[in-house]
DNA sequence: TCAAAAGTGTTCGTAGTACACCCATGT
DNA sequence: ACATGGGTGTACTACGAACACTTTTGA
């Protein structure tokens, strides 16, 4: 899935490569942080958004829209590059995780040099505030396609993968850690899950499943009240943060 | 944890990297194969096998030991250029499962150019005849590190990471369609379960897993009884000759 | 006192495990 | 017939989903 189905080799398929074929790889990031959608328009519940940038500077009418990234160094691993690039953007500081996706290399995937792509998921806490320089922007993963027009290159397939990766993994890990604040009430965990999961998760037993999981613990404080009444909720933490395998093998697993 | 925590870059961590750095991009494969180990001393039960190569060339006394895989050519993908270097061991045709690990990129991970090494994980049904050719070999996993030493490089950790990566889609997916023959008897799949996971496989339940979810479907034909006697066992197949996802979201899965 | 939000308890379905018991074959 | 492996049936456990009910606050 990770490599699109491209034409079989036109060329000879045995020819040895030349070592010194041009040939350069650069580091994708996809960044995803639950925010509550800009316009003040609706009721904004929180939607699961991702850092883009226009590669060609900021202040057009008619942005371009790609994911943040650029070639690697030459000392740096493609994780240490991912986070430089993205640098420029935020404050990297912030990203609670990060890891990597596949590798994208279909021959022409992006005019001119032979360019391989090494992918990244980011994922940035709801809390964080960022301050983006011009040109770059916080969208929301479900406007995408239709509103502005598709991304960049292969950039939307990139996209997909780290949505589909993530939402795995709010299933059977503890991931969700790093989009959530360092404490919250159990209500506004349940909006970060719907909002990156697309639908709707039962905030009581999501409670139930995350302690009995013991992903979340309850910290004994309690939160305020929200605007129209209510009862002032508990507050949680995540017992950890880094990634942690908390539904390994939900069949066929070890005896005893 | 694909990326070894490499230190920190030394140089200037924002230096633009220049475009014309050496830069290499190989691709490595872990090939598996559930095979009865060749010594015939034991009552073989079945193991699971990785393909490895002298990087040497054949006929040493003490052969290092690598995985296969090579440079990337400039007209085919990363997984066409696995299949390619594959070639050379077996029959690419009889490979009945590829699909991406992740990207090593330590900056020394090899002494020399700069190499990225982008890695696959291949699968061999056990019924595969291969005929290797000099300096390649079937190696049993559980039988890397103490006996033979450790392989070339970081190789070991992509093995490794083979291995987890199979351990666990053989819970969540159909992917032992990949390790099994075209039909077989339940004691047999199970036999590859055990020797993949590394632990005992309950036969009856693993049938009543497997067919609940629609993975493997009966004959109707019957196998030959074994050496001992014994009632002759119900032939199946899997249902899917490519990888599905058969258990997704056991947690957190939309609503109806 | 009423609405709104949080939290608790209960029921239900279902998947997976363990294990006993029955079936079919070769010797 | 009997040992050997294959297959079926059943009981048990655990987890997650759904939903009703209780608790705590602000207006």
């Amino acid at each position: 899935m990770p490599d699109e189905p491209a034409p079989p080799p036109t060329g000879d398929p045995s020819a040895p490569d030349p070592p010194d074929q041009p040939l350069r790889v650069e580091v994708l990031s996809a960044v995803f942080q639950v925010r509550a959608a800009g316009d003040m328009s609706q009721q904004d519940t929180p939607r699961l958004c991702v850092l883009l940038r226009d590669p060609d500077g900021g202040g057009r009418t008619c942005p371009r829209r790609a994911l943040p990234g650029g070639d690697v160094g030459p000392r740096e691993t493609l994780a240490q590059s991912a986070r430089r690039h993205l640098a420029d953007d935020l404050d990297v500081a912030g990203l609670a995780h990060i890891e990597q996706l596949s590798v994208f290399s279909a021959p022409h995937r992006v005019p001119g040099t032979r360019t391989i792509a090494s992918t990244y998921l980011g994922l940035l806490p709801s809390d964080a505030r960022t301050q983006l320089p011009d040109g770059a922007a916080w969208v929301p993963v479900d406007a995408l396609d239709p509103v502005t027009g598709p991304l960049v290159h292969d950039h939307g397939k990139i996209v997909d993968a780290a949505r589909q990766r993530l939402a795995a993994k709010l299933s059977y890990t503890n991931i969700a850690f790093a989009l959530a604040p360092r404490q919250f009430a159990m209500s506004e965990l349940s909006e970060i899950y719907c909002a990156a999961l697309g639908y709707n998760v039962d905030t009581t037993n999501l409670l139930r499943v995350l302690s009995r999981r013991a992903v979340v613990v309850a910290t004994g404080t309690v939160g305020r009240t929200g605007r129209n009444g209510g009862r002032p909720p508990a507050l949680y933490r995540f017992a950890d943060s880094e990634l942690r395998v908390t539904d390994e093998f939900a069949t066929l697993r070890p005896p005893m």
